[in-house]
DNA sequence: CGAATAATTTAGATCGATCCAAAATGCAAG
DNA sequence: CTTGCATTTTGGATCGATCTAAATTATTCG
């Protein structure tokens, strides 16, 4: 096999034509006369013609790439925003390039950079923890679009599609509020990333609004993960003034917030109310399912998608920042007995 | 911004030297005089040189890329084998595309054919549910090295990694035996695809072996999700005669399951023994622990990732097909109160 | 039928790097 | 101060497509 490469100057060949004609018909330009247009095209599937995008991209000096980077892969809130993005850019007819940073930002700097060898032609970012303006500094002066997603970087300079953490924090607690409960904790979550600030801010601000005092002891940060969440709720419970109900700082620590209740003997949603957010899939289909702040991490990667790729066409764009709006969905963990009632908040 | 492209003759005006030497240099070619190299990456850092891949591919008609194409990126199975992929291809300087088919084999035809046009140098597939040999045949027929990962397709005449589902399902069921469970049931999946086929022979064997009759309707099929697993247990719980364990199809299955026990009062691990199949990353602190089987996805991706690696450097390469042995990982869902204990199988 | 106009087709330069063969330079020995 | 050999540097062709401007062919019409 692996034969040499066929080029459109073969085609030409076999058809009987110039180059100049093939490339018309591969653009699909209406400039060629239909007799020939079938004549090309049926050189091209006879001799298994593969079209090479990077030679079309040197001389039009740009490409049908985005590249998409991502903090943790592994969390599935991240992996369904890439596949949301991944909907949008294919249809567009775009390919993406993915990486995955694992938060470490030295890593995200490489990945950055091999990603503009590469000349995509847009990049969406979902920055690793620590990111500062001066990392994406380079790129932004480069002039290529940016989004960045889920983490705002003060000052960038580039478009942002963020959910709205505080409304989303404040609706939640609100409803536990109105459901009896007086001792209400926040779980999990790096307490030094903007997400964090503005979820516990939310939080905050709910109690206060209700006339609550905000104890620090029940503000218990840990790994934005299912282990996270084990440990958080068991130094919550090692308190003598025990909470009754909690909000996480994300799915994945809400559901190992109920595996450390059931540990413990405890049933969620019976013995203990508990609210996540982000809406990951599971969310829906756990036992008991889960109440959480929704933000459609799909939609939310279609609508980074959207943005970017507006951006790519317009040549040269303002940055936006978008705060997308939350909902509330009550299923079982917080106690409620009304399946998928919502609430929508908004912003 | 976005000013004039800088090229390598620009930098070779800057420093003085033709653009040769410029090529050499970004080559890290020996050849190069310390002086004039100094001079060279002085006047790159200066000018906020971007290197352009795409035209170096060009002339060397070969890319530093490989493309990785799932067929379910929001099945965290597949997320963590891409990030194993992601690790071992960046650090080889490899970039990888990712393409989410979403079991479409329509669409699996296009990613495939885009990232031929963009001159990837290998493929990782995971192929859609229904993908035939005439699906593949034009890419093998191209040369480029390809690594099938997961599933199988009997005479693709390309390199497959898949993990030993037969021994791996055996192991477990074997397990549950020696525990004295008399009525196991066979949970979740599309029984037309052959991973599902392999395991599910694997749960048969071990009963034959046993000198125990294998019963039909303790075989459900489901979707390979967490919903999936909800209803395939709620089905056998409808049976006349119970099983009091089960082997699912994944461990999505079996957190469902585990979600089924517990919506009918029955807690998984002490009234009835879960095991699951692939050892995600939840599996390990969900509560109760799930005992699996471990097919190590990450480590999965790593292992394809090196095998393409192998193959695209040795230009040609005879098909390997491996089969990655599997570790059954004793945890508490199958009524187990050793922890961690590990029984090796293998193959 | 020939000029004018419209519809197609094409030659050759070009994108930004690499590679080859050949030229320029440096250095040691005679 | 050459000659010979090793070390550096370089011009120009090349990869496979696109683009421009011009050439060719077809069609219309007085």
């Amino acid at each position: 096999m692996a034969r040499e490469r066929v080029t459109v100057v073969d085609i030409a060949r076999a058809a009987g034509v110039s180059k100049s004609t093939v490339s018309l018909v591969l653009q699909g330009s209406s400039l060629v006369n239909e007799a020939t247009r079938a004549k090309v095209n049926a050189a091209i599937r006879e001799l298994g013609y593969v079209y090479n995008r990077g030679a079309a991209n040197l001389r039009q000096s740009k490409s049908k790439i985005i590249g998409i980077v991502v903090n943790d892969l592994t969390n599935s809130f991240f992996a369904e925003l890439a596949v949301g993005v991944d909907a949008v850019v294919q249809s567009a007819g775009f390919v993406q390039f993915l990486a995955n940073t694992g938060e470490k930002s030295e890593r995200q700097r490489e990945v950055i950079a091999s990603m503009r060898e590469h000349g995509v032609s847009g990049l969406i970012i979902s920055p690793a923890r620590g990111t500062e303006v001066s990392d994406l500094a380079p790129l932004v002066a480069s002039g290529i679009p940016v989004v960045l997603v889920v983490r705002d970087i003060a000052d960038a300079g580039v478009s942002s599609l963020i959910s709205d953490n505080h409304a989303g924090a404040m609706a939640a607690v609100r409803h536990l509020i109105e459901r009896g409960h007086r001792r209400i904790a926040f779980l999990g979550g790096f307490p030094d990333t903007a997400v964090f600030e503005a979820r516990m801010r939310g939080f905050r601000d709910a109690l206060r609004e209700a006339g609550m005092p905000a104890v620090d002891e029940l503000v218990i940060g840990s790994a934005p993960s299912r282990a996270g969440g084990v440990t958080a709720i068991e130094q919550a419970m090692m308190l003598k003034e025990r909470p009754t109900a909690a909000l996480c700082f994300n799915d994945a620590v809400a559901f190992g917030v109920c595996d450390g209740l059931r540990a413990r003997r405890l049933e969620p949603g019976a013995d203990f109310a508990v609210i996540g957010f982000d809406d990951v899939i599971e969310a829906k289909t756990a036992v008991p399912a889960l109440t959480t702040v929704s933000v459609d991490p799909q939609g939310m990667g279609e609508r980074a998608a959207e943005l970017l790729l507006k951006q790519i066409m317009a040549g040269r764009a303002e940055p936006e920042a978008i705060v997308s709006p939350v909902r509330l969905v009550v299923r079982q963990s917080c106690g409620g007995t009304v399946e998928r009632r919502v609430k929508e908040i908004s912003s």
